[in-house]
DNA sequence: TGTGACCGTGACATCGTTGTCAGAACCGGG
DNA sequence: CCCGGTTCTGACAACGATGTCACGGTCACA
């Protein structure tokens, strides 16, 4: 800026003028330091900037997910990023990869960096270490999984409800030995929808039996390998839900490698791209990310613009998208 | 800061001195200051340090990518990410939807921001523009798609090649009607793909119908419809070739509609998750996307620790991945 | 006891920028 | 020609941190 200054023979303030387009500058003199802006490839340094400005923003968010490059997060970080554009910020995004301590360490580093707001999908289930963060005054916005131990917006779907309907359509089909494959049990959500697959049993008199239900399955290739275990049992399921896009498609591979597809019905928790091109397509409860993700940044960029009003916990009804696979009847 | 010093009773520098952990400094003072730091919940000014040190880095780096909700670009980001993190570097990624005039305002913003690095999935076709921003010392990776018009890295794919080996693998299986659907012609990529697509051919000798190559094509609703149009033909395409992902799935879509899915050959390029799910599985051309993602992460690390030999192009042979759709036979 | 080395600490300048305020130059009106 | 009011410009301090250097105190040794 000093160079600048010097080589357009005005002091650096004027420099600043110019850049920041204040008024009352004369035509003459703009000119002058607009050329050797361009001369010495000038960049004002934005850091050197914020810190001069009162209460000025970074004009970064930083959200935290849980896989880049699953479809879910990718969907809402995709949305989150647009509401974020028209508020000229920029989104530092992370995959967490269900990573507790990862998810400490990063949250301290991105309030220690001033984003002007937090995005979380949380792999800790307790969030208490937010408290002494957020008191710095960073708002934060938590999507997928609540909050606990601490007060802050969020946005989430409804699991029990989608669990529900999802299990619910297949009992409505004439299934009745069901199996249930969910993630890891830590996990709150997770354990919303072992329970609306229980409440839809339930609501038909019925207790799922415990041989066909699954936790703490991680990945596609474990769905896989579980799908294999229970077709084998004397009794297998006719029907299956997976709680989760990962373990509906690694339900897919075994159903595939058993030539079963057509003959078990599946039900998938959250949609992905081209479920509707497997064969028979695929039944999901879809949760609709782009609405999810442009919630989150509606909220954060409210709290961001000052807004203090208590909490709001926006709860998203997922929709039961039914495209074949989960209305196929049981074998007799 | 100042608070901090006042509530342990030593100088701003001694706090400075603990929290960056500088040796000598006495342990009860040390215990005195750490003590004032949690309670008030003081976070150092990374912005302010990062002033006053001598060539300190901001710890981010930029990323421009096609669409974050594209597997393509998902999977390219997650895997830079990964290398990202391991040298304590954040990653502000933005989609570009082929907006070139998006590509040079964000480039600018990042530059500006004082990113480390950037790294680049181009929009643009000419690079010029980019000669001045890189003066000021922001190294830049080019993925997917070569720079032009500046000089610097880049992580590519063989496109040509990569076009050519699908094509064949139809050709040598006795197509002689294959439908090629390619995406914006603008783009180099695209180009390249259009001329593998065209020497498999000639190695055959043989000349595509010009009425079943069609370009410009951007999104999987309108390689559905054009689809839809080619299989209404006298003589309709007996294989398809579809250079980009988007374009295979509303191939596939039009495909299923048609019933034709297992009468018509079907060649992708750019695998995608999923793809051996379909029935028939899709045989594509793959991108190996996490090798991409890393090697542009070590290309732009050693940039930013200092190497300054000349730009390096790095080519990733696409591998053909042999599923299902590519081996139908043609119909007589 | 004096001396030099070393240790712990703080004062001050500085990084690049902008808010504040004051001064210089110019204008029109009396 | 003087005066008050604009208009334009610059000097200076400050944002939050750290590099430099100098200071006072301990300690070992001559």
């Amino acid at each position: 800026m000093r160079e600048v200054a010097a080589l357009a023979g005005v002091s650096v303030k004027t420099v600043s003028r110019v850049v920041n387009q204040e008024a009352g500058v004369s035509s003459a003199v703009r000119e002058r330091v607009s050329s050797a802006v361009s001369r010495l490839d000038y960049r004002p340094n934005l850091a050197a900037s914020n810190l001069r400005r009162a209460g000025a923003r970074t004009g970064l968010i930083g959200a935290l997910v849980q896989d880049l490059s699953n479809s879910f997060s990718a969907g809402v970080l995709r949305a989150l990023e647009d509401t974020a554009r028209a508020h000229r910020t920029g989104v530092l995004a992370t995959s967490l990869d269900e990573g507790v301590e990862r998810e400490r360490e990063l949250v301290h580093d991105l309030v220690t960096r001033r984003v002007d707001g937090l995005v979380i999908m949380p792999a800790s289930t307790r969030h208490d270490y937010l408290v002494s963060e957020l008191r710095t005054g960073t708002p934060a916005v938590f999507v997928d999984r609540p909050p606990r131990g601490v007060d802050a917006d969020s946005v989430v779907v409804d699991n029990a409800s989608g669990a529900r309907s999802g299990t619910e359509h297949l009992l409505a089909r004439g299934h009745r030995r069901i199996a249930g494959l969910f993630h890891l049990t830590q996990i709150v959500t997770v354990q919303h929808r072992i329970d609306g697959f229980r409440s839809a049993h339930e609501a038909f008199g019925l207790v799922p039996d415990p041989r066909l239900v699954v936790t703490d399955i991680s990945s596609a290739e474990e769905a896989t390998r579980v799908v294999d275990r229970l077709l084998a049992l004397d009794d297998p399921p006719t029907a299956i839900f997976a709680a989760r896009n990962l373990l509906a498609t690694g339900a897919v591979r075994s159903l595939a490698q058993h030539g079963l597809r057509r003959s078990v019905a599946l039900v998938g928790f959250d949609d992905f791209p081209l479920a509707d091109l497997l064969d028979p397509p695929l039944t999901v409860v879809r949760q609709d990310v782009a609405r999810i993700g442009r919630t989150v940044g509606e909220l954060i960029f409210q709290r961001i613009d000052g807004d203090t009003s208590p909490p709001r916990h926006v709860v998203i009804e997922p929709t039961l998208v039914v495209r074949g696979s989960g209305e196929i009847r049981p074998t007799a």
